[in-house]
DNA sequence: GTGTGGGACTTGTCATCACATGTTCGATCG
DNA sequence: CGATCGAACATGTGATGACAAGTCCCACAC
């Protein structure tokens, strides 16, 4: 026991705080679209503390496109964001419950491989290193909503072996091995549904469908996760928002082919 | 002359000049991928400055996914993003060129009608309002890449009528007429060509097609263009990038139908 | 009524100090 | 020789103070 405190009650810190306090009143309306952010020291009195932490939670709104403004002049509302952490984001039973939707899956297969081409590259694998890929359906409200084709590198993927996976959702699995996935690179494009995608969706071959191919990586930087998820238009779409202020969000790639 | 210093050479403030150095000396690999970042302490020694530029300076790369660390340790190298300013991913002509493309373009129309219904839910105009629609066939490389659909607001619009669309950027034209474009937002999902989709990018009706549905705001926070993009799959990908510190910039929804 | 100060206010930037908490690595003990 | 403990070091967080630079608004002159 090394650590006293466990890790799901760590103390917000205060600009977490503000932060979550703002966020809260511009999303119930007390700080409506256009409304003028109260100003920093106006802050630090109402939070009783100093202009650092402030700036800090200011500064995180800014970054995530909630309020905007200039120097000399206090912040205004721009927009409330539909707010989703990086967790519920990951995990397609997360999203799904938090989107008011019932989730669910039917998995193919659990494989243990040598590695395909496509995530060799990304994940720095050698094509004769062994993966652990997963080809499953996801339903939304019983209906097919995506194909998930995933592969995870091996000291990753055996935990998967001594687990359930239509049970739930492999990404809360793998956090309660110790696998904390803390940053994640997704590549849209539209393909046409090859045959296995169209038997699984019950689709047509040729039916347009957004391709979603992330890497996800662990705090430490190591790339341990590639996969490509086929959507079916209109039941899924992804938005991303981007600043002058935040402008590295998205780019936009000519594919080298 | 109120100003007595030319917009141009504003003095970069000092958390920007780390950042620079910093960006530079990964840039040119004498920080490779992997290789550990200088602490705080050390940073703060070389550029004789105190910790808070340097934090922020840290910050902003941490933000753009560049190094990535944890307290206790020294923050590593994970990667150098491809940059991409938010004037460059606006601009399809400045993008194009950054890539070492050669863009083009033909205007098929330059219209001033009443709003679409889409473009209306999302501007906050009437169904009775006009805009100005411009239809534009986009070419890589002279080779047909993307077909753009767009609606400006009347005040920003009627720019446009005294332009050569096919000369060159909309985006520069309006930042010279005053028009500061400063936060968008993208949404992706997959279409089949219809048929003027077909018929300008040479594809046969029903082709899968990348489509990106952007609003691009003031940095006010006034929206004022809509556009419905639709690229041709394996010309253009996009590519997000996301981390558990900037969870924000992308979101998956379900379209309410 | 209109235009122009100018002062009050606000944000941007930076220095310095202090403490909590996590990491790393070598010395030491078994 | 390996495991373990602890000190040195690193980052996270916060307080306080200071000045520069931009914005806003009202009073005042024309």
């Amino acid at each position: 026991m090394t650590s006293p405190t466990p890790s799901g009650d760590r103390p917000r810190s205060l600009h977490q705080k503000i932060g979550d306090e703002l966020r809260a009143q511009i999303a119930d309306g007390r700080l409506p679209i256009g409304a003028a952010v109260p100003s920093e020291s106006e802050l630090c009195r109402q939070f009783s503390v100093s202009r650092g932490p402030v700036r800090q939670a200011l500064s995180g709104l800014r970054a995530e496109g909630i309020i905007a403004g200039s120097q000399g002049a206090t912040a205004r509302v721009v927009g409330s964001v539909p707010t989703q952490s990086l967790t519920s984001f990951l995990s397609f039973t997360e999203w799904a419950h938090s989107s008011g939707r019932q989730p669910g899956q039917h998995t193919v297969e659990v494989a243990k491989r040598t590695v395909g081409a496509d995530a060799a590259g990304v994940l720095g694998l050698d094509l004769s290193d062994l993966v652990v890929d997963v080809l499953r359906l996801r339903l939304l409200d019983e209906e097919p909503a995506m194909v998930e084709r995933t592969s995870f590198v091996l000291d990753v993927g055996r935990h998967l072996f001594d687990f359930d996976s239509d049970s739930g959702s492999i990404f809360v699995h793998l956090s309660s091995c110790g696998v904390e996935l803390a940053a994640a690179r997704h590549t849209f494009d539209a393909v046409p549904a090859d045959d296995v995608d169209a038997r699984l969706l019950d689709v047509e071959i040729g039916t347009p469908l957004l391709r979603e191919r992330r890497v996800t990586s662990t705090s430490a930087g190591r790339p341990v996760e590639y996969s490509d998820d086929r959507y079916l238009p209109g039941r899924v779409t992804f938005t991303v928002s981007n600043t002058v202020a935040a402008p590295h969000s998205v780019i936009r790639l000519v594919p080298d082919d």
